[in-house]
DNA sequence: ATGCAAGCTCAAGTCGACTTTAGGTCAAGG
DNA sequence: CCTTGACCTAAAGTCGACTTGAGCTTGCAT
């Protein structure tokens, strides 16, 4: 339970100033009160900061990552974390495929590696789905 | 070697003609000639478009995608192929990891799964870099 | 007491990835 | 020949995720 202040946050977390406070705007993260007028954080919210960083780097907008952390009860949203971690094994899934598609790609002696039917096969199961949801605003 | 006009593609891709557009004026696809002012389509864009999709679904930037067809030579890029390919699994691991935390914690019956040691390090190994380059214009 | 580095707020700006709008073209069918 | 619907272009708009800028505040060292 250790208190730092937001300088100590970007040091050790590497996002700049700007951004944690957008992310505590957004409810991403909390400061635990303040020392003056400056944000003072919980050692924790490096943690926090941590996943954030994991889901956005593999494809969540914040909107998603900000349903992990969905517990404003007693009870934590164990469903919706189950539900996630099913999402994040399709895509799990999906990254396999596209990684053997690649590696197989960098081997295959085909002059264009669309024209090698290997690697199609890789692709064929996906693009059926016309990606993920956008928000359409009246939705 | 079909030859499809851009409605069909629209149809079997499930991506809307603006799109194709911008793909095709990024780069990122080609049209084969025109039929008028019509755009013609091999078939083959197809696969494109669903690797296209795939690299969008799981965090890559369309010019990052954009890369992994830079054969613009008898010689593919097979080197950054495989790079990328490494790229992918080091995502995998990190999504494997955070898959196998948001299971724990769904199960787990710590009151905040931030509280859980368990849930901690999973991420632990994470959340040392920084995230993925940004283009900080004058770096 | 004073200076100032480090924070702060609020508004505006940027960037990527598209979408929407407004007005034009044209091949084919009636 | 004329209409029409599918397509076109160029420019502007939108959305998420931040970043930047301008001007204000303050704890702490000197």
């Amino acid at each position: 339970m250790r208190v730092m202040d937001i300088g100590e946050v970007v040091k050790m977390s590497g996002l700049p100033a700007s951004t944690l406070r957008y992310y505590e705007e957004k409810g991403l993260i909390q400061s635990i009160g303040r020392h003056g007028l400056r944000r003072l954080f919980d050692s924790s919210v490096l943690e926090r900061l941590a996943l954030i960083s994991l889901g956005r780097s593999t494809g969540f907008s914040l909107d998603e990552i900000s349903l992990f952390f969905t517990q404003n009860g007693p009870e934590i949203d164990r469903t919706l974390l189950a539900e996630k971690a099913d999402e994040l094994d399709r895509k799990i899934q999906e990254l396999i495929r596209m990684r053997d598609g690649l590696k197989h790609a960098a081997k295959c002696p085909a002059p264009s590696h669309f024209e090698c039917t290997n690697f199609q096969r890789y692709l064929k199961v996906v693009g059926k789905n016309p990606g993920r949801k956008r928000a359409k605003l009246g939705g």
